[in-house]
DNA sequence: ATGTGTGCAAACAGTTTGCAAGCTT
DNA sequence: AAGCTTGCAAACTGTTTGCACACAT
């Protein structure tokens, strides 16, 4: 009953440990497949969900694209998405802003916030 | 080669006018059949796509949800969905606190907020 | 009459799942 | 050996598209 250890999971957890931004799941499975060719699609669908439910990495859900994921753990954040590189950048300190936009009786348990624009690199 | 006036357009933009709420395609299509019976999915699509073309309506984009439409040219808002009762509010007054959290150099072009949590009817 | 708009069904993209075989423990 | 994991392919969901026909102009 215990969980085993695979090499399909070594590598995907590899390839987002080493990532610096989060991935796709065609990006991921591209990456594992460099070290573990045998890995399919359906088995990175699978682990991606059971490292979700432990928690270990967390899904960016960008309104209208495909899910992407990244290591979890990491401070609060939230991000900002460059329209002509679409690199993705980390924004944080959101917080108390978000709380005021609220009327008293409501309780607010999450929130998610995305910036787009033009980043320092792609402004000249 | 002017656009045409049909009963199936009519039928979607009434229902996205008396909606209180940004509908998703299968309710749209559910009420436009009540009167117009002959409307199919992919025309719903079709007159969606081109409503939004022309700015007509607007496309609301829940992370990990599927698309909602709502009628445009509100005032800029964002969302506050009840986990309880499903029901989604609007919010407004996000401003300019959003600005801040970005670098000087980068270019701040567009914005989503998103909130959840739980709303004052579901709260008792 | 012209050619846009529509319904239907097939095609697609992304994701999930059943099953038999493989590998970890 | 036992049973969690995997690969493959089929199934699914949401959306798009080709085609012939209907209908607004």
């Amino acid at each position: 009953m215990p969980e085993r250890r695979t090499a399909q999971k070594a590598a995907v957890m590899n390839v987002l440990a080493e990532a610096d931004a989060p991935l796709g799941v065609q990006e991921i499975l591209d990456l594992a497949s460099q070290v573990t060719p045998s890995i399919s699609q359906a088995t990175v669908y699978r682990v991606l969900k059971s490292l979700l439910k432990k928690q270990t990495i967390s899904l960016v859900q960008l309104p209208g694209e495909t899910p992407l994921y990244e290591m979890a753990g990491k401070h609060h954040h939230h991000f900002f998405r460059c329209r002509t590189c679409r690199q993705m950048y980390e924004v944080q300190g959101c917080d108390e802003l978000i709380q005021r936009l609220l009327p008293d009786n409501f309780t607010l348990e999450d929130h998610e916030v995305f910036l787009f624009g033009l980043c320092a690199n792609c402004r000249r």
